[in-house]
DNA sequence: GACGACATACCAACTAGTCGGTATGCTTCA
DNA sequence: TGAAGCATACCGACTAGTTGGTATGTCGTC
């Protein structure tokens, strides 16, 4: 914690360097895998500035999962949707937004919290504590959004604001998955859309013609 | 390959017991942190015999794979909800089943191909492929179901029957993580509700109350 | 001259994988 | 029948390299 619990450290600190290597090293092959020595290489830092900032390669696990959090959550604040009037608008944005950052390298769309989750969720209490405010803060952002949308349009149902953006999240970790068995973003594309589909026949909204010039594939 | 390649083991080889081992370490752990002296210890085995049996840690890893395959199946195959003559019907007690099995500890509903391919998907190639047909066979599986109810029922969508399978698949995997994330349950069955109502939505079935005795949480 | 931010050298524990060996079959043919 | 010949299953000590982590030193700044 420190002084960097002010200032995220301007870029060139050894910290924030390696913060950056490993959200890119274990989004590639994960966190046992990825080694303090890889991650001081790619990071271009020695091991001493390593445990100079962090106690443990584990405490640099949390730390990551709170960048990331941050990244995200910046990036999701700064998207178009917001600009829609109707929350349920805002609520679909969402969704494309989501999917249409399908797109390029498996390993630059995955969700680091996901990844890690999986296979620290037993081993590594602060690892698995870390991913999990991850994830529950992205779906806080949407389950906002979600609730206004109920009000607004008088709907109710056997289910939650807050279950449906988990869902969300659900299906969105799940087409991660589905993306990295057949190496292919098509796969999770076409789940996206049927979340879409999903949300639009909650909210009794006629379904919009899937985009043209939308199948692409392998 | 031996005489065993009539019979897999009568399950007192070392064989199937490390096999067995890596199921339930792989699960709780992931693949780059379990250890060959660990999966040996496990399975009451000596690192000979494992290597004896497998090349490679690696090679262990993708025959644990199909063997999950084949447990899945298996299990799948002996489910009840085949008994229903509405195809249907076979899909969503598919769904049903598939939320009955979320019980008791996460490390033991959790699925072992969505596990490794997280953390295996890029530096491992055979692991990854192991993993995508394990997954693959699960969703062709459903897929049958799917088809057969698209046709009997009449129903077409600018969506397919693969397409809804795979996104099964991916609802559930999602559930796992979120599972983990908040070592809970409950959270996983309430996306495979989710789930359920989009099925049914998409076959203009009427939307059955939720179960008694089903507390919708909150 | 103290302190933060690193660098260098080092270590004990663990890692996947090797290797020479043994015990127990199954086959073949005299 | 039985012995030679060979394959399979398994054992466990060993190794070369990697692992996360430590101990100590250097350098610039306040």
């Amino acid at each position: 914690m420190g002084p960097k619990s002010i200032e995220p450290s301007p870029s060139g600190g050894a910290r924030s360097k390696l913060l950056d290597a490993a959200v890119s090293i274990i989004r590639e092959k994960g966190y046992a895998a990825t080694s303090v020595d890889e991650l001081c290489a790619r990071a271009g830092v020695t091991k001493g500035a390593f445990f100079h900032h962090f106690p443990t390669k584990e405490s640099l696990a949390v730390a990551a999962a709170n960048h990331w959090s941050e990244l995200s959550s910046s990036l999701f604040a700064a998207a178009p949707y917001h600009r829609f009037d109707d929350p349920l608008d805002r609520v679909l944005g969402y969704v494309d937004f989501r999917k249409s950052m399908l797109r390029g390298d498996v390993a630059d769309f995955t969700c680091l919290a996901g990844t890690m989750l999986q296979e620290a969720y037993r081993t590594h209490p602060d690892i698995r504590h870390a991913c999990d405010e991850s994830i529950g803060g992205a779906a806080a952002a949407v389950k906002t959004d979600i609730a206004e949308a109920m009000k607004r349009h008088r709907i109710r149902g056997p289910w939650t604001a807050e279950s449906l953006a988990l869902h969300t999240q659900a299906v969105l970790q799940g087409a991660f998955i589905l993306a990295k068995a057949k190496d292919n973003a098509a796969v999770a594309e076409a789940s996206v859309d049927h979340l879409r589909r999903y949300v639009e026949f909650l909210f009794r909204r006629p379904t919009k013609k899937t985009k043209p010039g939308n199948a692409r594939e392998k």
